[in-house]
DNA sequence: CTCCGTTCGAGACAACCGTCACACCGGAGC
DNA sequence: GCTCCGGTGTGACGGTTGTCTCGAACGGAG
């Protein structure tokens, strides 16, 4: 989790202004209102581990993800994580304290190679103002949020290890997973580490739940990081809220 | 937490009108767009235990709070519940799936009885749509909930249930609390069963903490529900994330 | 005042999980 | 081949907490 390359600003304005078109958030917007836009944003690259920011930071303006993924997270003192959502290209990152004033609730740092777009605060309010259909593509953003973290209030509140994690693995598949005759294989690009922050849970107890959940023969490890997984319908079953996977 | 009165009609429109001019979501209207919006509104009273909507329903409008007390939560199928706010005079209930159409993410009820203002979802989108400044209002409102949530996510990964309850009743005071020459004074309107709910745990752990903080001297019980707190800041200290209110 | 449902406290128990410690594996680099 | 070293599995242990059970205390209704 070590900062590989310093964010340093690149040229291509161009790439950016195609980039806007593929974003909900500007979606609606025609292409002289983009190009002005693309003007005022910043694009840069930073490796993986780059933090943007820390909780309680004033806002300095708005991200989206261009490429690669940025982590969302709440850190304890005794440095533990509990990642809240992550982002990845297209997706916007910090748009809730642009509005309120108010400090960015949460941390975030890339968790791979990534490119970003910064868009300056007060050129975002500048757009904001003068073009209202973005509040309600603002809403519905946050309305995602607010879903979201009422599934991981749910989840840290009922679920044992093993459910949540059967719920995230599951959840992974029916998005990323590929079909074959055995199943749905998956691939998960995180280390077990990763996966207990996700699941707001320690290293060790992922690599039991996993046991657990190969024991009763819904996953099947393939490789070190490929995953086979039966029947899908049924993993996702183990990961109901208030279901308790782990002893039957 | 069973149904004391049937919602009733009442026929005081004039009521309906002053309590808009309270509320910051129609704040910025003039009396003439507030008017014609108290005519499209329903209040009724509720009591005690009345079921708003429950997770999943399709959204039928916008609630909003004129008198009492309204808890949204999230149910597990072995019936705990995780109380994730809960809204008092003059808020909204139930503003997110009026925008981005999905069902309700959680269900709500009234603690107390309660008068409650409902707008039905056609007439809250008339209005949206022909007043902008709603939506910034709404986009305040869900910035505050999100805020909140990520605290509860937090809350819920990190701290143990003393730590949860100091912190609850550390804002709890700051809040609603009566100074004394011994500390600050607050009086509990929540049952063990609620507060359990409200700090994702069970009755029975809570007073095992409210327990060890009488012990640990940061609070004192002096009736059933009065509570003195000599040293609010240590209470809350106690409360910081990360922190293990238990065993020193 | 008595009755009775609600609320509360307390003890016992097991499950769950975080933490520590240690061994192992596999790839990168030499 | 070799050594590192991050990632991983596993066992042990103790603390926290949910659940069960019981009895006591409270408070409103009659």
């Amino acid at each position: 989790m070590t900062v590989v390359t310093r964010g340093v600003p690149q040229p291509h304005a161009m790439d950016t202004r195609s980039l806007l078109e593929r974003i909900p958030l500007f979606a609606r917007f025609d292409d002289e209102a983009r190009a002005r836009l693309a003007a005022r944003c910043l694009t840069r690259t930073h490796g993986a581990g780059h933090v943007l920011f820390t909780t309680g930071e004033p806002c300095r303006g708005l991200y989206i993800v261009a490429s690669g993924r940025v982590r969302i997270y709440r850190t304890s003192p005794t440095g533990r994580e509990q990642v809240l959502h992550t982002e990845g290209p297209g997706r916007p990152v910090a748009e809730l304290p642009l509005f309120d004033g108010g400090p960015y609730p949460a941390s975030a740092v890339t968790e791979v190679q990534s490119r970003l777009v910064f868009l300056p605060r007060a050129d975002f309010e500048a757009l904001y103002r003068e073009n209202p259909d973005v509040a309600e593509e603002v809403i519905r953003e946050l309305g995602k949020r607010l879903r979201h973290l009422v599934r991981v209030a749910e989840t840290l509140a009922f679920r044992d290890v093993a459910a949540r994690l059967a719920s995230f693995l599951s959840e992974y598949a029916e998005q990323y997973g590929t079909e074959t005759a055995a199943g749905t294989e998956i691939v998960l690009d995180r280390t077990r580490e990763e996966l207990s922050q996700e699941l707001g849970t320690a290293r060790e107890s992922v690599s039991r739940a996993l046991k657990q959940l190969a024991q009763k023969g819904v996953i099947r490890t393939l490789a070190r990081r490929r995953i086979l997984i039966p029947d899908v319908t049924r993993l996702r079953t183990l990961g109901r809220p208030g279901e308790r996977a782990r002893y039957e």
